[in-house]
DNA sequence: CTGTTAGCGCATTCAT
DNA sequence: ATGAATGCGCTAACAG
């Protein structure tokens, strides 16, 4: 057997157990004849610490929980892989958790967590208004990934989906079209939510009439993208482009098109939001709205872990809502509209992307 | 602060611990108005039993650790969901690891998971040569998910590659067929090995000759499958059909096609492994092998589970290897040669899919 | 510098 | 049926 304990390192390195201790913790100074023998003994019984003993009496388990929604939608494991490296290098283990968009069974999850005792929790949540944060924050620190609840102050990373949805609109825009459609998912989901309004923002501020029945709202799947695409291309007038909040929704979309014959982008432009290697070499390349979802999931563990390890000098306690900014990616799914001249382009910055 | 123990529930309740403990655990008889009272106590104080300690004393953590080389490979996120869910359903939770396809980091994340007692190990490994195997089973259970090391006989979840691999061969050849090219990733792992050897099955069998030169391994990287896709397609006689054993080079390969272009699959037929909704709605729809991955991590999951809990009544220690059928999906990437007639098919049992 | 000791919160004998 | 007591492996005083 080969699970010795601290004692079985002690009586080898014919030291005592708070030597043994000292050493592997460097807590206290030892001597370097002891300090060797230590080590040669663990090295010997290929000991490892028991953390759950140590969790017991330190309180900490140096583990963390991390619960998304959906970890088969491409987003979430950028995100997850982002902040798994980051916990990592910092000594935390994760423990993942799919809700699969239904409160309830976050619910459990989070009880679970609490009962493990993690010392935190990253949570892309599934019901944004529900007022949980505050029962949550009693428990042990949350910082929200990506979906942010209403009302919420503090302790929140995501994309500056205002930004972004304004930048698609305006990518749409500044190549001339005019009649510009977007389907998204739940609106009660703050991401989506915020993308709309940085489409109405940029729509607004070129003085372009918003239609209603250009916008419409469904529920993230990819059916219901493809539902509402058709919905949107049988209108008259037809718009020239449409923008999917949601990357489930944008593969919908692209079947309809497909379905419906309609050359894209020549016929229709799309933009939609999310990046992987699949977008890139979809037919035509997919313009997209790229999340830094990696980076997103890393600066989420930063803010976690200086809500676990407050900062002794400073007061750790000014609200703080991270919104990082994301990139558009200019591909073969977006081209000016038939009847419509360029517009110049002014004011471009977008990243040019061969697709 | 919410935290209670045992102790606090015991004295709200006017009863022992060891009385909580036997409620909470069933463990022994409780008078009904003891146990009611001791339950009304936990929800009064909002009591979640401390799961570290109760580790510490049983020996058990119910956290299974998953290792996985790449968590944005499309394949792995679905077999992570299945185990989970599968766990999720026994009481235990998963910490996940990605070892970014280094065996070095997959070594430390098992020294970790070791350190923190998880009751097992699922392991998609990343050196399948090393013959750790016996090292971790002294530590904890292990079953071995996807790619399954050489030698082992006993604890190991996997789809059945060889026949995967002859399956998609076959379609080919049914459909016409005879110049059939194969890229795979790092042939050290045994599902690209595997789906190869199908692969010779299949030609022999039907007595076509096997090029050299149309056999390509590479790393599984997108930009391989450019690379070795434009390769094959630059060869005198091209090949009419090429099989990628993975699925980011065949996004790499399709982008070869695209890229000298020719018709996909007027003029090159092109098959890949693992299913997604990318994969289903990309143009031309891609004829692909799916793999049960949820099924895998499911399965995988339950045979650890047979391992942590070993069957009372039964010796189970009969080795076992469990391989799951992968189901040929066709789509718009596959059709008969351009200047070959139909071969009469026989013994189709393919999936027809829309696409 | 080093060893002895007291719990961390819980499950589990063993009496009662 | 119930309670008192023991110890899981470790860290952190404290005493030497």
């Amino acid at each position: 057997m080969t699970k010795h304990t601290m004692r079985d390192v002690a009586r080898l390195a014919g030291v005592s157990v708070a030597t043994v201790s000292a050493v592997i913790n460097g807590t206290a100074t030892v001597s370097e004849g002891r300090s060797r023998k230590v080590r040669d003994a663990m090295e010997a019984l290929d000991y490892y610490p028991d953390q759950v003993a140590r969790s017991l009496k330190t309180g900490r388990t140096d583990v963390i929980g991390m619960v998304v929604p959906d970890i088969t939608n491409i987003f979430f494991p950028q995100v997850i892989r982002g902040a798994e490296d980051a916990a990592r290098g910092q000594g935390y283990s994760v423990i993942l958790c799919d809700s699969n968009e239904d409160s309830e069974e976050e619910r459990r999850h989070l009880d679970t967590l609490f009962s493990r005792r993690v010392d935190g929790v990253l949570l892309a949540c599934s019901d944004p208004s529900a007022g949980y944060e505050h029962l949550m924050r009693r428990r042990f620190p949350v910082v929200f990934v990506d979906r942010i609840p209403r009302g919420l102050t503090d302790g929140a990373v995501s994309t500056d989906n205002v930004e972004a949805g304004f930048h698609a609109t305006n990518h749409l825009i500044q190549i001339g079209h005019e009649r510009i459609a977007f389907i998204t998912g739940q609106l009660g989901l703050s991401p989506h939510y915020g993308r709309l309004e940085g489409f109405r923002n940029a729509m607004q501020a070129r003085g372009y009439a918003i239609r209603e029945e250009y916008l419409r709202a469904g529920d993230s799947q990819i059916d219901t993208g493809r539902r509402l695409g058709l919905e949107l291309l049988n209108l008259n007038p037809r718009p020239t482009a449409i923008i999917s909040s949601n990357n489930k929704m944008l593969l919908g979309l692209m079947g309809a098109i497909a379905e419906l014959g309609i050359p894209c982008p020549a016929g229709v432009s799309t933009v939609g939001f999310d990046d992987s290697a699949w977008t890139e070499h979809f037919a035509p390349g997919l313009t997209v709205i790229a999340q830094p979802a990696d980076e997103i999931g890393r600066a989420a563990f930063a803010m976690l872990l200086s809500k676990m390890q407050p900062a002794d000098g400073e007061a750790n306690d000014e609200p703080d809502i991270k919104l990082l900014p994301a990139e558009l990616k200019v591909r073969g799914s977006t081209a000016p509209p038939r009847s419509a001249a360029t517009a110049p382009a002014k004011n471009v910055r977008e990243t040019i992307v061969a697709g």
